[in-house]
DNA sequence: AGAGGTTACGGGCAGCGTAAGGATC
DNA sequence: GATCCTTACGCTGCCCGTAACCTCT
């Protein structure tokens, strides 16, 4: 026993049940666990799992080597936290994130990860508030940084920064510059987060305040799309000023001011497992705070 | 950092103070260290050496790996104690005996240690007691069965068995029944154990006891020359009666009674040092010990 | 019948040993 | 100049991925 892989291979087929799933998370084929998990019972002489039960049943000695093999990857970890230059971390870094980060954050994250651990690599799931801690917590992700938290025994969970939500809409409405009722608004379609998310709850929590008849809330898991439409004069939207700076500068959205909904600000966090492995997530969410905590740059 | 054995290079480069000891240790080239720990240095982005002092001289980072190296090996060892089945233990066994023992021990307890560790390669020495401790401390070899101990604080000394010295000659010498003295044995030289064993010493002391001018005393560090000297009546042998029982049941050797020296027993010890290592040594002497406890076979 | 694990086979790559080339005392 | 480490190079053997097969539910 030399190859700290194979006790790898062997801690995720126990905790996902399966060779298949454990080829998966490593990025293999399912032979591949097989001839390891092969080599390993000849190299102990002893069988570790019980086939053909689904999941897979570990016997007695697979457990008592699964609690050994926990604590040889922990001591690693540790060890290479302890010595290891960040620049030659390996490994992948599976990372999932809200839209609206992606226009405020992750430019400035991915620069700051690649400058820290340039042999990482990283891949991105852009995707709404309950698909990424869903995935989080199936292990289908590393870390994840969205409009939610995770449950205190899940994992842990950072407020990492917030924005307000505002009005815009296209000039082209001829919507006047002073104070707006809601009721004035329901010729559009609002225009917001789909449907599920935290952010499009809140809403309708604000706009249940206000008296607004035939109300049509449109949903879009790509918030981007939706300033587009808003654009074209499709509707009117309710996002984060920094989604569309842009377009407010150009002149293509104008603010709005709606005087009977108080709108919620967005607050955002990072989130990860605490898992033996997690030393990666946690040197992300780290560097993710310190890019929150910068202000936004002018846009290019 | 996948690969214990590069850990485990690193450990031995550090304790020996040099990547040529180390490859002697390993059985392996000096080249193949090299790339080692070449690959080790890359791997974690750090010096772990000081390349060109003698002994070899580590950096911070590589005395902190150090420690971590080694506890990490510790826990590989116990992990393999908790759930590998002992036919699946491999390594090498480097075996120092005295030669006395090779008659009496050692080919039950070759027996036995193939049986329980079928997998394992014996290496064997065998030499003088003094050899023996010195190479056990020296690391060339992993376990000592001698007549003789290592002190306390360098590791674990048991005793096995003993054995009582006696004197054999040849009938051709004509020598009587019944008792002798010592003085009537200086025509012949008495063969006995090397200079410089302990048994050596011990008969010196004894002899000295008795009046016995002209005494000549010839050391071997092959007992079974010596007995095979005996037989062909150029002396008077000293030795234990396990190594000529044969020769005492064809008549070619027959034992005297010397009233005025009392033969000290010669006891024997396994020895081997406290190492992370050193299962294999502590099993193979718990198999020495009972081969210990049983009773001498007979001849076939 | 479909999901999951095993077996068979060809190819790529890491690591070894031999041998020659520096560096340091 | 002796000792020790590094570099160069050809080779072996391990491990992987593809694909076909087997075995449960």
């Amino acid at each position: 026993m030399r190859d700290l892989r194979t006790l790898e291979t062997f801690v995720w087929v126990a905790r996902l049940g399966g060779f298949r799933a454990a080829s998966a998370r490593l990025n293999t084929t399912q032979p591949a666990i097989s001839a390891r998990i092969d080599q390993l019972e000849r190299d102990l002489g002893v069988t570790l799992f019980h086939r053909g039960q689904r999941p897979i049943g570990l016997t007695p000695e697979g457990a008592v080597l699964l609690d050994h093999a926990e604590q040889m990857l922990e001591k690693r970890a540790e060890m290479l936290r302890a010595v290891a230059s960040p620049a030659t971390m390996r490994g992948t870094l599976r990372m999932g994130l809200s839209e609206t980060l992606v226009h405020t954050l992750l430019p400035r994250l991915v620069e700051r990860i690649g400058a820290a651990y340039p042999a990482i690599v990283l891949d991105m799931v852009v995707d709404i508030t309950p698909t990424l801690r869903a995935g989080l917590l199936a292990g289908q992700i590393d870390i994840a940084m969205m409009a939610g938290t995770v449950e205190p025994g899940q994992g842990v969970s950072e407020p990492l920064c917030d924005y307000p939500l505002c009005w815009v809409a296209s000039p082209r409405l001829g919507l006047p510059e002073g104070p707006l009722r809601l009721a004035e608004l329901t010729r559009w379609p609002i225009l917001s987060f789909s449907h599920g998310t935290n952010v499009s709850a809140d809403l309708r929590r604000a706009f249940a305040a206000a008296p607004a008849p035939g109300l049509r809330l449109w949903g879009s898991a790509s918030i981007t799309a939706m300033a587009r439409l808003a654009e074209q004069g499709i509707g009117v939207s309710v996002m984060q000023e920094v989604l569309v700076r842009r377009e407010l500068a150009a002149g293509t959205l104008r603010p709005l001011t709606v005087a009977d909904v108080t709108l919620p600000r967005v607050g955002f966090h990072v989130a990860y497992l605490r898992r033996p492995d997690s030393h990666l997530a946690a040197a992300a969410a780290r560097l993710a705070h310190e890019v929150a905590g910068e202000p936004l740059p002018d846009e290019g």
